[in-house]
DNA sequence: TATGAATGAGATTTCATTCAT
DNA sequence: AATGAATGAAATCTCATTCAT
């Protein structure tokens, strides 16, 4: 059985993720977790650190699976790829709680508090396993010579953009995510001669 | 002189770009267009709709200018390369009012309401110039063949990743905006033999 | 017929007397003046802001008094002693609201804040109406030579005594204030010979 | 080492004296005291019960010290005037907890509940340590003969205002403690003749 | 068109007290 | 004696919207 606290969190997840930061109340949150109102405040301080909590919990998740996703790939350009499909995967995952993070992420709307610095520097991480490969694929010549930290965000931002193009908007089409990773791939890939 | 109306969608326009929907008040935007506060349902009818015309208003605005970007381009890789400068461009320019658009668009973070219907169809238009572009590409050689509206909303996609990065992330490398469009370039464009 | 402004305040008084700061609340205000809850803040500001008001409103007109009593006093000796006698009576009169003032002058429990700043400032006139009195006697020769800050400030301590004495404790002798006057009277009178 | 119940005491008197009742709260005490919360209604019953206990300690403590100090004066007047002294001194001693007092006394804003009485009670024995010199002074000619309860609850009276002055408002003019005594040492005094 | 007082539901947060362990 | 999770009533404050003027 799962205590309390651990309950709001998940409560947390599914309606900060479902409805968004300002419209999910401290009600709404105990009234799902069956839990007290006074606990919200009692074990996480106040709102924007419950929600922080909730976006780490699947920032942590989501690194595992990144890290997972990328070891043991032949080539660098293979890691990077596959990066980009584990990404997107995550995000479609049903109970990955994948909204949370999109709605808590440096790259959302909110202005960003003080809490939100741990997120920031977390995220970096996410970062840093992409940047990796491409490092290694520059040296196994998979990938082109390019500028990594830069490539790195691009990609992590057509990332962002494909996501929310899905999860967010009315239009997406059926393959955008195939066609966002051979755009990766191609623009990445080491010129054929 | 302007009038209080269109004092009151620049204060809007401002405030909501800066501080997000849910930390804007009427009051807050009637004192800083120094406007009596009834005015506010009286010309826009609620908060909603007011959100809607401000974001409206930047979103006619940017149409404007990514037209008038790509037209007179000699291939259709050099207007979706220019499309891609002048969205990029706009977002930076210091009175383009352009964080409300991210805030209001269908990208953003907020719950669609009913309201936005309007937005998200009119925001269609910007995916039309762009597939007008890869369409003539592909007719005049410059751009390899391609599932236009898939890819259309990858560089769309892309685009608003870039964009969030550099405007809303606390850390966007210097060269970013330039990558970017090199990574388009290089996606779309035809094989050189 | 009053404001609705107005009867929050006379509420206000009637209520932050009656049953101090931390138990007086909006409900009780807003339900004794009849009137909506958020006219309060609306008005006010602030719970703070509010026995500000209610405070200095009494203090205003409890200048008033103390001025009124004092002018035309043959001597400066009469003066002070009318300035007690003033002081003291004030404080029993049925609608003078006195209570509040106890609560929210600089001599009352209440943690100082920013806001008291101008409560403080104000109450230093009571201060300086006696002085003027006390001046005055040393001149006349109704008064002994004496330090006039020091001993006005002890006078006052003494009211202030005095009236706590009689206000809040259970135990005040009949003809305390009485007797303080005597004090005063016989403290500051100049020798007789 | 001292017992988590008086650290629990020793942490109240420092909070309920520099926060005042209201804004000090369980979770603060048993911070500082470094103890379980638990304990504080385990050992002390209940908020109120722990402020009183609170003031008791201080009241008892200064019980001692004034009597120690009136006792041994060789005349009524010089014990009147030692008992002064002596209850300003307290009043400024680093680790006298005074403040508490000043919050707990019934000479203090809060309204008196009925675990107060108790406090009220204990608290006469303060003027029956000053009604004795000032009976002890008449007899022995030090003192002018006058209404000893009253003229005790002024001496008090005057007591209580200075010390505000001296410990709550912003205004405490240097010398205000000496020029009390004096004050009361001449109110009293037997003529000299 | 213009004003801003008025409303009251609802949100977040606080906190004394209880109680199982 | 000791702990701190749990409770939920209550407090302050916010704010979109209405409406009389």
């Amino acid at each position: 059985m799962s205590t309390k606290k651990e309950r709001l969190l998940e409560a947390a997840k599914e309606l900060f993720g479902e409805y968004g930061y300002a419209e999910t109340t401290f009600k709404k949150i105990s009234d799902r977790a069956d839990v007290a109102l006074g606990l919200l405040t009692h074990h996480y301080g106040n709102k924007e650190k419950l929600f922080l909590a909730a976006g780490l919990d699947v920032l942590c998740h989501f690194l595992q699976v990144l890290r997972a996703a990328t070891s043991n790939t032949p080539t660098g350009h293979d890691g990077a790829v596959e990066f980009c499909r584990a990404y997107l995967k995550f995000s479609l995952e049903p109970d990955s709680y994948w909204l949370v993070l999109v709605r808590c992420s440096p790259y959302s709307d909110m202005k960003t508090s003080s809490d939100r610095d741990i997120m920031n520097e977390k995220f970096l991480e996410v970062h840093s396993v992409l940047e990796a490969e491409l490092e290694r694929g520059i040296q196994d010549g998979s990938i082109r010579p390019l500028a990594v930290p830069e490539t790195a965000h691009a990609i992590i931002a057509l990332m962002v953009g494909a996501n929310r193009t899905r999860l967010l908007t009315p239009y997406c089409p059926p393959h955008l995510y195939e066609v966002a990773v051979d755009f990766v791939s191609r623009a990445i890939a080491a010129d054929r001669n």
